[in-house]
DNA sequence: GTCTATAAATAGATAGAC
DNA sequence: GTCTATCTATTTATAGAC
């Protein structure tokens, strides 16, 4: 017997985890309040501060994971067999995979670099720097076979990333939106996938 | 005479509002403060007040006026001459001159779509759709014209949109920041622009 | 229109018992 | 590891004199 906890110390800190993501997606970092994130996890606020020390410090970790998950998924692509379009055609769906696995990456990720990713640290940073090398040679080998133009990887990555994101983001915000108008209906998932890639061929292939 | 102000009353309403974008862009709109915000216009607290009523409405009137720009600019170009790929030109050249124009633009366009726009009033998020609107005019003209392919009007705006505001965050954040990668060097803006023209021309291009 | 002083609420963090 | 109570700092906003 090592101990009697009446509920049986379910993992405190994973339920923080979770907790916080959901909320700093829902409000962002600034606006996410430790009070609410200790409530969601039906923890005790010092329990926040007992396993990551601090507010911004569980933010990090959470940032992290999704770096992380990118980083690993591009570097696996990258890496891999198959042509330069393929393996865009695949990086676009990972991008959408890791997203959904994760329902606050598209807006804990989309703030986080739209403010020019003030919180998080320089391993962080480098890991950001990671899934962009990743992009760059599957852009360089497209552009190595000839059916890529010369285009800057870091312009492609631009080009890409942040549509994704921003469709993913649209979903949730236009189904709990009151505002109703033209433009606001859900669209199909797998069909924007579609287009993004299509559109990504459409946009580094070779004009000759 | 009118009166005799020392300091000749400075239009402090719109000292408060540049004063108040550039707070918005650096810091966010919550960690952006009332104080500073006064302070960089040299302009006491409480004409904040006096003239918009609260942070949030400042604020507010700050997003309106980049909405209200946009709008106007794509509006034109959707009713004016020429073919719909000459327009899709003009409309991303146009994104950018607005966005240059306000240096606040990017940072904080982009926070606010990145968080759902949670600050806006209904008539602004009409003005957003009005934007959307035009772009989707665009696009249906090409499309009529046999050179696009049928893609969602949305689709495309989202594809084009993003890329450019996240372009121009990145240059401020590069050219700020002291991590240096094999990435951060910033790039030049015209050769981004003619990056997206054409990318958007091989994005939505009839295949046939 | 402009300023000082302050109210009032919130939130991150910690001390210390168990 | 877990909990209660609280400290402290910050920040939006306003009352009221000039």
């Amino acid at each position: 017997m090592v101990s009697k906890p009446r509920r049986p110390t379910r993992d405190s800190r994973a339920a923080l985890f979770r907790a916080a993501a959901g909320e700093f997606a829902a409000h962002g970092y600034d606006r996410a309040g430790t009070d609410r994130i200790a409530a969601r996890a039906r923890v005790n606020k010092a329990m926040l501060y007992y396993h990551f020390g601090s507010k911004r410090d569980l933010y990090l970790a959470i940032v992290r994971d999704m770096v992380a998950a990118l980083g690993a998924r591009v570097r696996t692509i990258a890496d891999g067999a198959g042509t330069a379009e393929q393996k865009l055609d695949a990086w676009i769906g990972a991008i959408v995979e890791e997203a959904t696995a994760r329902p606050w990456f598209p807006p804990v990720m989309l703030r986080e670099l739209a403010s020019g990713a003030p919180h998080v640290d320089a391993a962080t940073f480098q890991m950001m720097n990671g899934v962009l090398a990743g992009v760059r040679d599957v852009i360089v080998q497209g552009q190595r076979e000839g059916v890529f133009r010369d285009v800057d990887p870091l312009f492609a990555h631009l080009s890409i990333m942040p549509p994704v994101l921003f469709f993913l983001i649209r979903q949730r915000v236009v189904a709990s939106t009151k505002l109703r108008g033209s433009f606001t209906e859900p669209r199909q998932l797998d069909e924007f996938v579609r287009h993004m890639q299509a559109s990504a061929r459409g946009m580094l292939r070779n004009p000759s």
